[in-house]
DNA sequence: AGCACGCCGACT
DNA sequence: GTCGGCGTGCTC
């Protein structure tokens, strides 16, 4: 009896068993894909055992359809993969299989669907044809023995002479072979003098051959990408593939032609978002057949089947946005180290301010630390100031001396940039008669006052409301907003600062595709001179002339439910404070905060992220944290909130155990959303083994659950946020 | 997730 | 009398 073991796109914890007809067997094999009956539907799966028995009653089984693939799309290496990430992020094979395919993949569509399509005569030769076309067509062929349809289009045949010789079967369709890229013929164009730090660091990376990971740990503007560059040349010129993962930001125009300028005769695929679902299947064809050498792309692009893969970098390494936030919820680099180490190749992370997870990693020497503390050319290190917010009478949000800074920098022809994490005018409206605020009806969370466009947003569900003339409360008709957002920032800045272009950069304002570039050209050209904007403004951009960077508010990241929020806000003082003093002169940045003797905030300012960071990291050991151990969040969420917490409850269990410490249910931190209620519970473990030990066991009683089924619950393994 | 089956309220 | 609400159960 033939069997085969397929994996489906369904929320289940299990595989299915299908019956193999005899007509089916000689094209079976793991790793193809096979269309098969399911309930009353029919599925795309996937083989990963061929077997002669099963668990089930036979009588149950279905046979399955057919086999859809001629070579199979995944390797045994590459399902192993998938098998990990379905376990260690505790999400069912099936759905984790098909996550990483591209959709064309998904809905059975053939994986040469876009390749080229080639035509050439077939045996029998040359023949007579009616049609004087179809004759000039046939013997074209026959002289150049093979050509592509989109060529034979070009001159001048219409599909319609292609299949009548095709009917007539003189000549035949093929897929072309694939073009691999040769590494002998490999051009290398304006490659720089490396400085002392990064040859050292190419070095190291240049010598190992099998896993090795690097934390490359590059102040802004020391030249982490040349190191990057050089370290690829080496793995390319071996004749391997890589992969440049990069932050959903990160993938910009400037960063993908500095590496098609280096490597001009090599073939690099972009993947990101953006691409369409023919487009992906084309990269990812390209990857498996070694058609292309270096892909540069964004998280998802960690699943791409690499035939050879040489080498991973992930630029950015600390970057939210190499986690996915829903489904299977993994962390781009993590499976990064994973693919790394398991086909044995060195991988690179570099970053400014890398996450204490990974620096934790180089100090126990698990990973190399590369130092870059030398800014390139003209740029020197930025000068920071806390600027006492107590006791400040402060125009919106500006104190006496941030007001006096800005306006002494733009006398100078310089530019500013205002930083506030908030966009809108106002978070909140208030009563000044009766305390009502504008909260939202369905979360539990402030609507946003929107001054531009009349509107009340809550940010969380995206509910939008009329401004109400009238206290709904009291009918009072002093309502006001309270707090800063952008929005009021740059009006302020625009009353206060006549005759002085504001831009202001933030979701709202750059909404409409193009935007975000316009403004971004108008900064460049000078036009603007003070920017104000939201952490948009913080990543991966280059403002030359930008003397002075004003941090309106570090306090909300000091105080925070989160305990990575001081981390993650020291990432972004550094990375905005990176905009400045690029071209010559020192760049300031002022930090308004009411906590100036805050420790941490102390040791950044004086001392840098370097420094923060090791310290931070001591006070994550004191307490037992991560990375000094893991965590893992059951998240749940409904309307009805009994069954939620009743579902959270029942995973609790009776007795302690050994290693684990259980917290929770606990209210997110946004308790509801969308009128939803959303509850969590907490484990920690020492060990990472211990943890998945009981994840695993625990994923089994969850979906056994009464309640799994009326809820919405998610595993979150190393989460990085816990709203 | 889909999809079907099943048992109770307002309608051509 | 039926259309359809979503609770429940199953999928090799």
């Amino acid at each position: 009896m033939k069997l085969v073991e397929v994996a489906l796109k369904v929320p289940l914890n299990r595989t299915f068993d299908y019956l193999v007809d005899e007509s089916h067997r000689s094209k079976l094999a793991i790793g193809k894909r096979v269309r098969v009956p399911f309930g009353k539907r029919e599925l795309v799966g996937v083989v990963l055992t061929i077997k002669e028995d099963t668990n089930l009653a036979v009588d149950k089984l279905k046979s399955i359809y057919e086999v859809i693939d001629e070579q199979p799309i995944l390797t045994t290496t590459y399902l192993k993969f998938l098998q990990f990430c379905s376990r260690y992020y505790c999400f069912p094979l099936g759905e984790t299989l098909f996550t990483a395919l591209p959709a064309a993949l998904r809905n059975g569509d053939a994986i040469d669907k876009l390749a080229t399509q080639m035509l050439k005569p077939s045996e029998q030769g040359s023949a007579k044809v009616r049609g004087k076309k179809q004759q000039a067509l046939l013997d074209y062929l026959i002289e150049n023995r093979a050509c592509s349809i989109g060529e034979i289009k070009a001159l001048g045949f219409t599909q319609a002479q292609i299949k009548s010789l095709e009917d007539k079967s003189l000549v035949e369709r093929f897929i072309a072979p694939p073009t691999t890229w040769q590494s002998d013929v490999i051009q290398i164009n304006h490659k720089p003098v490396l400085n002392a730090e990064q040859a050292t660091a190419c070095a190291a990376i240049k010598q190992v051959e099998a896993f090795s990971c690097f934390l490359l740990e590059g102040i802004t503007g020391s030249g982490k990408t040349e190191v990057y560059l050089q370290a690829l040349e080496d793995i390319v010129k071996q004749g391997l593939q890589a992969l440049v993962l990069v932050p959903e930001i990160g993938l910009t125009p400037q960063t993908v032609n500095r590496f098609r300028k280096r490597f001009a005769n090599l073939p690099i695929a972009l993947w990101h978002s953006n691409l369409s679902d023919n487009e992906r299947l084309e990269v990812w064809r390209q990857v498996e057949t070694n058609e292309c050498a270096i892909v540069i792309g964004t998280r998802s692009s960690i699943f791409l089947p690499f035939a050879k893969l040489g080498m991973l970098i992930v630029d950015e390494e600390h970057d939210a946005s190499f986690k996915q936030q829903d489904g299977l919820r993994y962390h781009a680099r993590d499976l990064a180290a994973y693919r790394a180490a398991t086909l044995q190749i060195p991988m690179i992370l570099g970053s400014a301010t890398p996450a204490l997870e990974s620096l934790q990693h180089a100090i126990s020497n698990k990973y190399r630390l590369l130092t870059l503390s030398q800014r390139a050319q003209t740029a020197t290190a930025n000068q920071f100031h806390l600027v006492d917010m107590k006791g400040q009478i402060a125009q919106q949000g500006f104190a006496g001396i941030t007001l006096q800074t800005i306006q002494d920098t733009l006398a100078r022809g310089k530019q500013v940039m205002v930083f506030l994490n908030r966009r809108g005018f106002a978070p909140t409206l208030i009563c000044h008669e009766c305390g009502w605020l504008s909260n939202c009806h369905r979360c539990s969370s402030n609507a946003t006052y929107h001054k531009g466009i009349a509107q009340l947003i809550c940010h969380h569900c995206g509910d939008v409301n009329t401004i109400p003339r009238q206290c709904p409360d009291c009918g009072s008709t002093q309502i006001m907003p309270t707090g800063l957002g952008t929005e009021q920032v740059a009006e302020f800045l625009n009353a206060h600062l006549p005759n002085t272009p504001i831009t202001r950069i933030d979701r709202d304002t750059t909404r409409k595709k193009g935007s975000f570039e316009e403004a971004l050209d108008e900064i460049r050209s000078g036009g603007a001179r003070v920017l104000v904007g939201t952490q948009m403004l913080a990543k991966g951009h280059h403002f030359p002339d930008v003397a002075l960077v004003v941090i309106l508010d570090v306090d909300s990241g000091l105080y925070s439910s989160d305990f990575r929020a001081t981390e993650h806000m020291a990432q972004l003082i550094t990375q905005v404070a990176g905009r400045a003093g690029r071209s010559g002169e020192p760049g300031k940045v002022l930090l308004q905060t009411h906590f100036p003797e805050h420790p941490l905030l102390q040791d950044l300012v004086n001392n840098g992220y370097q420094d923060f960071a090791r310290y931070a990291l001591t006070e994550r050991q004191e307490v037992g944290l991560p990375p000094f151990s893991h965590l893992a969040l059951i998240r749940a969420e409904g309307h009805k909130f009994e069954q939620v917490l009743q579902f959270l409850s029942d995973l609790v269990p009776k007795q302690r155990l050994a290693g684990i410490q259980l917290l929770g249910p606990l209210p997110a931190p946004l308790e509801r959303i969308a009128g939803k209620f959303r509850y969590q519970l907490h484990i920690q473990a020492e060990s990472r083994n211990v943890l998945h030990h009981y994840l695993a066991q625990l994923s089994d009683y969850i979906n056994s659950h009464p309640l799994a089924n009326r809820i919405r619950w998610s595993i979150d393994v190393d989460p990085i946020d816990m709203y």
